[in-house]
DNA sequence: CGGCATCTTGACGGTAGTCAAGCTTTGTGG
DNA sequence: CCACAAAGCTTGACTACCGTCAAGATGCCG
């Protein structure tokens, strides 16, 4: 039995972020492996890190022309207020996920953009750098650039394909999928080899699947009798990956 | 009263794509304006004119590694069948719009792959070239590379936009916000000012809209008694755009 | 004319949304 | 330490929307 509670391993007090852990991070980015040694310098020079707790935003202000950032630990969601109090998460970043954040009316690429919103899940590391320096980068070193696009195409397609999929499937089948998925980002905690890494309640589970809390609710409680997956407040362990996997009906292509 | 029914208007003889119209299109590349001259001759003498009749598919067969390509005339959708009957619509492409088409083997960029398909909803004129000389294109030209992604991103973006709003959405919302997206795409035809300019049946659109087609039937045949639309076997006309904006109930962000 | 694809309409049922009440855990302040 | 509030979750009843199935109508083309 792990001596924490499921609670106190999500939420840790602090997030230990050393020189070390930034470095790694940088270095296992994939786009960099066919960078120049001028450009895999100059992000590590400029790349800033920042301890956040759980629940904080990542605020666009203090990067006017936008940021380019990397999540070292932790978990951030991408989501999006389309109603007063409904909003809808588009993806949830973990450690070695990269990301674009800027403004819309710049005609330039985009991934995310001010309507949007990042927020942490539990308490994470972020490293940033303003998309006025990330730019010039990629712009002087085209093996970089090819690296970097084609790994964030892959990225936008892949959340293509899943609301794609989404769209026509019944709940369980959407839930099934979605922790699937979900159970494959970020590392796994000690003591609890299928334990979700971050904080996720029903509400933001309902968010991603385009649907409401009540019926995550229901569809999750059926899944806990079956023995697939096991859950509490803010946290879902998954005990039955194949099972899981089964319930989501997806043929693979 | 136009001469020639919708039907023929919608479906003509034959594809006009004169060595102008060819040239035009490629000069209306939005991201071709930043590229270097050497780059523009080289798409002009690469990309090869085809002319399509309507429900052929685009095959990839002839480019192994892959195919860069323009829609010159016409209306190209991009499909994928998640079922045995049932697929899905991805996208529509209009004049103007180019597309990559490629091996998902490939770690590079990618916007469509293998498994999706696509074909024409008209009679179309699409230009092609293989991914084999289109790369160097890019990469001898740091300008027209960044111009290329960020138009890419921005594509695959305002697509994964639409597609999260779809998924609160009842019928009725996401059917006119289809019809609003659609009607935007494509010349005019000539005497039919609000028609969506290439073949839409019921199924077609319920594949977009993650709907069946029945209840498309029944929506439409709703937007048709208020006025707003009207439709026929394989098209539909646009009556009132700003009756059918308000009906898609978004709010501007 | 006949065959086929497309579309319409109806009846029925199930899934999931809405509303509401109540429970449990966590955090806060007296 | 306890009371209290707030957040998160569960459960139930009801309802509406939409998918399924089926039959029939309409337009298109050989």
């Amino acid at each position: 039995m792990p001596s924490s509670t499921i609670h106190e391993t999500l939420n840790p007090q602090v997030c230990h972020c050393s020189a070390e852990i930034r470095q790694g991070v940088i270095e296992r980015l994939p786009f960099l492996r066919h960078a120049t040694m001028e450009s895999q310098k100059g992000l590590a020079r400029n790349l800033r890190s920042q301890g956040m707790a759980e629940g904080q935003e990542i605020s666009p202000l203090r990067f006017p022309s936008g940021l380019f950032g990397v999540v070292a630990r932790g978990a951030v969601k991408v989501y999006r207020f389309v109603g007063d109090q409904h909003f809808v998460i588009f993806d949830v970043l973990t450690a070695g996920d990269w990301f674009l954040y800027g403004d819309p009316d710049d005609q330039g690429i985009r991934l995310y953009s001010y309507p949007d919103q990042l927020s942490t899940l539990t308490t994470s590391c972020v490293l940033t750098m303003d998309r006025g320096r990330f730019d010039p980068l990629l712009r002087s070193d085209p093996q970089l650039m090819a690296a970097f696009f084609g790994a964030l195409t892959g990225r936008l397609s892949q959340a293509h394909e899943r609301f794609v999929r989404f769209m026509a499937f019944p709940a369980d089948h959407r839930l099934s999928f979605l922790l699937t998925y979900l159970h494959s980002k970020g590392p796994k905690k000690p003591g609890y080899p299928g334990l979700i890494p971050f904080n996720l309640t029903r509400r933001d589970l309902a968010a991603m699947a385009g649907l409401t809390l009540e019926t995550v609710s229901r569809v999750l409680s059926a899944f806990e009798s079956e023995g697939v997956v096991r859950s509490g407040r803010g946290w879902v362990e998954v005990l039955n990956l194949e099972a899981l996997h089964r319930r989501s009906h997806l043929t693979e292509v």
